[in-house]
RNA sequence: GGCCCCGUAGCUCAGCUGGAUAGAGCAACUGACUUCUAAUCAGUAGGUCGUACGUUCGAAUCGUACCGGGGUCACCA
């Protein structure tokens, strides 16, 4: 029961009809009409703006609008009272038979609760991670990762066919750097003294390779062409990385449905049949483009490359597709892998890239519309930095010592779970302090632990109950006997539960996945207040056992508070705990 | 210099895509444990929403310009 939905289709209704009988003629984006929680106690339950929205449209006077909707709106079952206040906002007092309603109903569905069908069906293609197949998963790939993970299953949950996918960049420059790196590592484990080239991947990780091809093939590497050597080499390692990758997801509770192989691509000539795709439609050219403006290049050097007309679709500058020494640059695999996408037919395609990849946005964005024939949604979410704090100072990663701070080392620390939340505790786009003493940390501050601590206050409270032989409900009519109205503390909470298939639309039309862990807190800190308020002289308490009605009540709304924190943390990934550590 | 992101309470951040009197947590101060877990709760205080114009019934939200912070800029990936 997504009651503000089923408001605002009340709503949108009620509009449509009146445009109708009105004779209305302009265009009306009811996308801008909304149903919200308002701020303020004496604003109602819900509130729409509504006739602000049509009478700007109309060119109309909203509160004689109002007055009209006020009218029609008040007759539904649903609805107590409707008040025209401010400027044009329609308060909306629910029935509070509702709220009782919605506890049967919660408790009814249990992990169903919330889940609404946006998507219908349409088919998407997340792409996250990606990480080069050069070694295993570290702190920068984190908060993709998860934020990826976390909206695909927010996107399945609504209802969309999600396809999570990796792209093995196993085709690139990057990979012979690998293959050398491995190779020296090899001549070091046969004995010889031997110092790792300029270019290499210095990490102690690719040292278990040299040692499988010791094993698997004593000395005899040394004795072949470079040729057969790294082919060798190459297979081998790149299944090794991407074992290793595989692993490093797993342990923060990600799998992937699809592993693209760039390698493969290119074996299969998809560079040159998108491209000859473009060629066709006029993008590919031979020229010259200019130095950046306003920055001074030394090396500068004007060169005649292949070229994508990018700028065609808004990009600031045509990208180069081949290096001047004839080879791809990386876009142009890229280029190719997504044509590949669009040509599989997805709906929508979603690619989760670091903050510092902006700069390629607008020219994906241009190959996208270069190809796209049909109506194709395309977005690129940027996910920003996180930085480590530990003892209250930022953990340096240093790359050219080949010195990460791999997944694995962050685990030894936090959990998964802890780890989870944490990167989805901000806005993908503002950078994020990953404070590890903070997350370990038994207190509020520590958002997982309050959510938790909610859920767990309530598996105890339900388990005192069952002791009781007051848990669980027999029958849902069980919840129907005469008891009092609920108190306006259990109402906040209520109210807030109603909130959830609401903030699971949002989430999902917005691709925003931390708010839903911002809920959580909120519903947590409802259910908390409500735990230890008291009213007068007397605690508020769940179990009442002078009343068996009350008390099978009260029950019920823990209950269905505990069922919507599940549901949220689950569809963070995160299992919530029965309880506390 | 171009492009992208950010700028909201002392600090860290929300703000439902243009709505009503601006919202949390931390830090500060005051108070609440005979309990179904006080690992929590209640309260007080704290704001020219970076600045300036503009758009309109109405702007933290949209536009333009500027200021400050971060990222990025062919022949890397």
């Amino acid at each position: 029961m997504d009651i503000i939905n089923i408001l605002r289709d009340k709503i949108l209704n009620i509009v449509s009809e009146l445009v109708e009988d009105k004779n209305f003629k302009q265009p009306i984006n009811i996308n801008n009409i909304v149903v919200e929680r308002p701020k303020r106690q004496n604003q109602g339950d819900f509130s729409t703006n509504a006739a602000m929205v049509l009478g700007k449209a109309l060119s109309y006077n909203p509160r004689d609008l109002g007055e009209i909707i006020l009218f029609k709106l008040i007759d539904a079952e649903l609805i107590n009272n409707v008040s025209l206040d401010g400027p044009g906002f329609l308060n909306i007092t629910i029935n509070p038979k509702f709220w009782d309603r919605l506890i049967v109903e919660i408790v009814t569905n249990t992990f169903k609760y919330g889940q609404i069908s946006f998507g219908s069906g349409k088919k998407v293609n997340l792409e996250f991670v990606s990480a080069n197949p050069t070694g295993p998963l570290h702190l920068g790939h984190v908060r993709g990762a998860v934020f990826g993970d976390v909206l695909s299953r927010l996107l399945e949950f609504v209802g969309f066919k999600v396809t999570r996918e990796y792209y093995v960049n196993d085709g690139g420059a990057q990979i012979g750097i690998l293959v050398r790196t491995i190779y020296y590592r090899y001549l070091e484990k046969l004995g010889e003294c031997i110092e790792l080239p300029e270019e290499s991947y210095p990490g102690d990780y690719l040292i278990p390779i040299a040692e499988k091809l010791v094993e698997k093939y004593g000395n005899k590497l040394k004795n072949l062409e470079e040729f057969e050597r790294d082919k060798i080499i190459r297979g081998l390692s790149i299944d090794y990385m991407m074992e290793i990758i595989k692993a490093d997801l797993k342990s923060l509770n990600i799998e992937m449905d699809n592993y693209f192989s760039e390698q493969s691509m290119i074996n299969s000539n998809g560079i040159e049949e998108s491209l000859s795709t473009l060629k066709d439609k006029g993008l590919i050219y031979k020229g010259i483009i200019d130095a950046p403006k306003g920055k001074t290049y030394t090396d500068w050097e004007a060169r005649e490359q292949l070229l994508f007309k990018s700028t065609e679709f808004d990009d600031d500058i045509d990208r180069p597709i081949k290096k001047s020494d004839g080879s791809w640059t990386y876009f142009a695999p890229d280029l190719a892998y997504h044509a590949d996408k669009l040509k599989r037919g997805f709906d929508v395609v979603i690619d989760v890239l670091g903050a510092d990849h902006g700069g390629y946005v607008s020219r994906l964005k241009a190959v996208i519309k270069a190809f796209t024939e049909r109506k194709v949604e395309f977005e690129v979410k940027l996910v920003q930095l996180v930085k480590l704090i530990k003892n209250k100072s930022v953990l340096k990663m240093s790359k050219r010592a080949g010195e990460y701070i791999l997944i694995q080392d962050l685990l030894k620390e936090v959990s998964a779970d802890v780890i989870r939340f944490v990167m989805l505790s901000r806005n993908n786009d503002v950078p994020l302090d990953f404070d590890i003493d903070l997350m370990l940390s038994k207190s509020k501050e520590n958002p997982v632990f309050y959510v938790n601590y909610a859920h767990a206050r309530i598996v105890s409270v339900l388990k005192r109950g069952e002791e009781l032989s007051m848990w669980p409900l027999a029958k849902i009519g069980d919840l129907e006997g005469n008891v009092p109205p609920f108190m306006e503390s259990e109402l906040t909470l209520i109210k807030k539960l109603s909130e959830w298939p609401n903030v699971v639309r949002q989430s999902a039309r917005y691709h925003e996945p931390h708010r839903i862990a911002f809920y959580l807190n909120e519903v947590a800190s409802s259910f908390h207040s409500l735990y230890q308020s008291s009213s007068g002289s007397t605690n508020y308490r769940f179990i009442v056992e002078g009343s068996k009605e009350l008390c099978v009540r009260r029950l019920a709304l823990a209950k269905s508070t505990q069922i919507v924190i599940k549901n949220g943390l689950t569809l963070l990934g995160i299992v919530p705990l029965d309880e506390m550590y």
